[in-house]
DNA sequence: CTTTTGTAAGTAAATATTCACATACATGCA
DNA sequence: TGCATGTATGTGAATATTTACTTACAAAAG
């Protein structure tokens, strides 16, 4: 699964053939059937791992005691020092084009990507609780622009054969996001 | 080209194979190497056109009287409802597998891109300098980030089996972002 | 001695592309 | 009008390669 994710990360979903792994792993293609029945069982047993290694971090950050947007702040780091290290998980999370014609790939990716989105918008519920952030905020729609900022970020970042640092990005875009969300205490 | 929109529409882009569309067209697949030199040329030529008409459209609603924020709603309304009628479109603008193993095509996709990104980032920067959008916004951040709005909506309609009316849902999303950059004259 | 894990060599189907050859049609010329 | 020539467009079959997956058999490990 390590070689897998590898290959991925370096050459993208499309590279990761039962031929090339087998080939990196040292063995030979029946070998791997031995511990997966099929290609797509491998590809969800990773999936599966992402899953908890993602929700697992968010969580970490939510129940940590900090304010939501420094719990923001950080979930968006994670996430994106993860994309980082290893490219795979962000090909794997946003392969639109695979889980077309993959029905079970498809639900996993989508219960991953929901159950991040929930995360994150309960951390926008609870900072407009708090008047951190604006009143006025949806917390579903903003939780999804959130996302589509990190997506888009990456799309670039991929589109520029990852030139620029993506965390250091990040970092950015994240404060313009806090900027137009954050309520402005005038009496202050 | 036509057929071949149809195919990418209907199956993705992986399902466009020079067998599958010489099928549709009612032809042999030699016949389609006589007005194509090779299946990239094709796509390339379809991106084109993609090209031409996204950005005439969004030339469209920046040149017309109207405000900013109208300017905005109608380029995403425009875009929204380009992907419903012709889901080809999203899925070849977003063939992010595809494209990290032919430059050429990343090239394209890449200027399209930047170049819709570009128009919005001005429509941003003019609705600063008129007091209609907040004065600390970052043109160019605010334009990613709606971009990314709509880059996700698309990912959840595709996930959702095109379920929901995404027009509909990024005029809900339209009036959630605006609120959040407008500015609010407090003197009214 | 049974179970696990591997190999070597296959499978059938799909892929993009090419080939020699055929047809249709317009243009130019006698 | 009658015929030759050139060009655009098609066919049908073949190409080499790649794909996920299987099968018969062997070694190793507990």
């Amino acid at each position: 699964m390590q070689e897998a994710v590898e290959i991925v990360s370096e050459k993208g979903l499309n590279a990761l053939t039962m031929s090339t792994l087998s080939a990196k792993v040292g063995v030979t293609e029946g070998a791997l059937y031995r511990h997966f029945s099929s290609k797509n069982e491998l590809i969800m047993d990773i999936l599966n791992d992402i899953f908890l290694e993602t929700t697992s971090q968010i969580s970490e950050a939510t129940s940590r005691k900090q304010s939501n947007a420094a719990k923001l702040q950080q979930i968006m780091e994670n996430q994106l020092f993860l994309f980082k290290q290893r490219p795979a998980i962000a090909n794997l999370l946003f392969a639109e084009e695979y889980f077309l014609t993959n029905h079970d790939i498809k639900i996993l990716i989508y219960s991953i990507i929901n159950t991040i989105q929930l995360y994150i918008q309960e951390i926008f519920e609870n900072g407009k609780n708090s008047n951190e952030f604006k009143h006025n905020l949806n917390p579903r729609h903003i939780s999804m622009m959130f996302l589509g900022t990190i997506r888009m970020l990456v799309m670039n970042w991929k589109l520029s054969d990852y030139q620029w640092d993506l965390p250091a990005q990040g970092k950015v875009f994240y404060h313009s996001f806090l900027e137009i969300i954050e309520e402005k205490n005038l009496n202050q």
